[in-house]
Order: structure tokens, then sequence, then C-alpha cells
DNA sequence: TTAACTGCAAACCGTTTGCACGCAT
DNA sequence: ATGCGTGCAAACGGTTTGCAGTTAA
């Protein structure tokens, strides 16, 4: 999906969950959508002030909660107390994480997938999100 | 292992850290032996406190970064900016998490694991800890 | 003896919230 | 017009930390 369709898409979501289209919503949604991979709120904030956008924290918080639940971002971790989004527009991924470097490494299986879902039937468990985290020493850092 | 040979370890593994063994980290290591799945640190401190042990708050914080670093409790997850722990002692296994009820079910796959240490090896990460959480609806709260 | 540990209270810091004003609908 | 959204600043709450006194080794 382009930007353009995604912003009007966007657009169309919030409207028709009963919620108003304000410019700080679009202004925090697009710093967003052009962020690639993973960001934290703090990240965000100092991003769009430094475009000269004018959004409160207490909007960017507010908004991220929307989008969250509007599958626009997934809550990937805390780590360290702070909390740690992703765009959710790509296919569904895992990651790997390395404690030491902190990057974080994504990864898809789709036969550990199904394994999930094989096990969410056998409890019965209807399942709306999963995250998989795999921490210890990345290649780089090993040495 | 039975309750008198996990203290007793735990002491050998305290000191071998180089580490004091206080009556304090006596006590903490107690309550948790006495826990069965998850709990947070204030319910901890609440469960010392109603003992009639005198434990600081600071001391609990303090004492689990210790237990974490040697294996005795691992990190569940994060909820609502609390750290949920639980023991350690039993096997591993992940986690469903019912977003109404927020009851926390147990399961584990070989299947899954050896899949994740695959992916690993792809990778060239070396894994320490890994953490599966599905999040969703029990049983019960579909209804 | 002394370096590690503890308790206390204050500081920290990410996040949430009350309120008065503003603006999308 | 009206009620949702915003900015501000204060409050919140879990966690961390500095410090002076205590204790295991």
């Amino acid at each position: 999906m382009d930007r353009r369709n995604a912003l009007k898409e966007f657009r169309e979501t919030i409207k028709s969950a009963g919620l108003k289209y304000t410019p700080q919503r679009e202004k925090i949604f697009k710093v967003i959508l052009s962020t690639r991979g993973h960001f934290e709120i703090e990240e965000l904030v100092h991003k769009i002030r430094s475009k000269n956008i004018n959004v409160s924290r207490a909007t960017v918080y507010r908004t991220l909660e929307i989008l969250k639940n509007l599958g626009y971002v997934n809550e990937v971790i805390k780590f360290k107390n702070k909390t740690i989004y992703e765009v959710a527009l790509k296919d569904h991924h895992d990651h790997l994480i390395c404690r030491k470097c902190k990057k974080i490494i994504e990864f898809h299986s789709d036969e550990i997938e199904k394994l999930q879902s094989k096990i969410c039937e056998e409890y019965g468990f209807k399942p709306d999100f999963h995250r998989l985290e795999i921490f210890g020493l990345c290649k780089d850092c090993q040495k």
C-alpha cells in the first residue's frame, strides 16, 4: 500500500470508528508511516518536534493508544520500562533481541505460526495477537 | 528439587557468585519458592509483610534483579507498566494470556522450541532465553 | 576489618489525567 | 452548536538510587 492510500484509508478508519480526523492525528500517522521498523514514543515526539510540527506529548500517547486499537501499530515489548512499538503494515514476524547491542532482528516462520494455531485450538483459546521474542547475543556481539 | 535442597543450592549459588547470603535474601527466596505460578513485586512485598518479616521494598527489587540474573526467576511480561515474574524452577513453557480475565495459561511445545533453535542457527544468534505470548480470549471469556 | 548489603526517603521517568480551551463535524 | 480532541502541567506509580548505618565473611 502506498503512502497516499494508507493516509486515505487511515482517515476512513478513524472516522468510521466515530473519532475525529484531526491535524495532529494525521501528522503523527505520517511520521509513523515514514518510520522503518521499531520506535519508541519519545523518539516519535522528537521526530515530530524536529519537523516543526507542534503536537503535545500527551496527544502522541493518546493517539498511539488509538493506533494500537485500530491495528496500525503493535506493542513489541517493554524494555527498561519503555514501550517499543512497530508499524503493523508489514507481515507478521517475530524478534531476536540482542542483549548487548539492543539490535532487534525480525524473522518469520510459517511452521511456528501453524504450531501456535494448533495449540490454541487444543486449549479452546481464540488468539488475536502473539509475539515471540528470543533474547541472546547476535552474531556480532558473540565475539 | 525439594525445598530444603533448593535453599541449600540457592545459598551455594549466591555465595559462589561472590554475593552475601543475607537473611533478607533467604526470606525473599523462601516466599518465592512458596509461590505457585506468576507474581508481581508488590504482591511479593505484601506477602512478606504479612508474615511479619521485615524486608524493604528496595531490597526486594534489588534481590529480584539478582534472582533474575542467576536464573531463578523469569520476567514474564510487563503488563500495565508492572513487571510480572515467574519462578523458573519448572520446565520452560510459554503463555496464553486472556485479555479479558487476565488469566495466564501455560503450555509447552517441543516442536516450537526446535524450530526456534533452527532459526537462531540460521541467524548465527546465540539465544539464552525466549518467551512466546499469545494474546486473545480464553475458552470461558468467549461466551 | 571492610566491602557488600539494607532501609529509608527522595528522585526518576515513562505514562496518565484533570481541566480549560479549541476545533472538527 | 456541541462534544470530542488538544495542550499544559500536575499527578501517578513502578522502579531506581544516594546515603548513612549495618552486617556477613
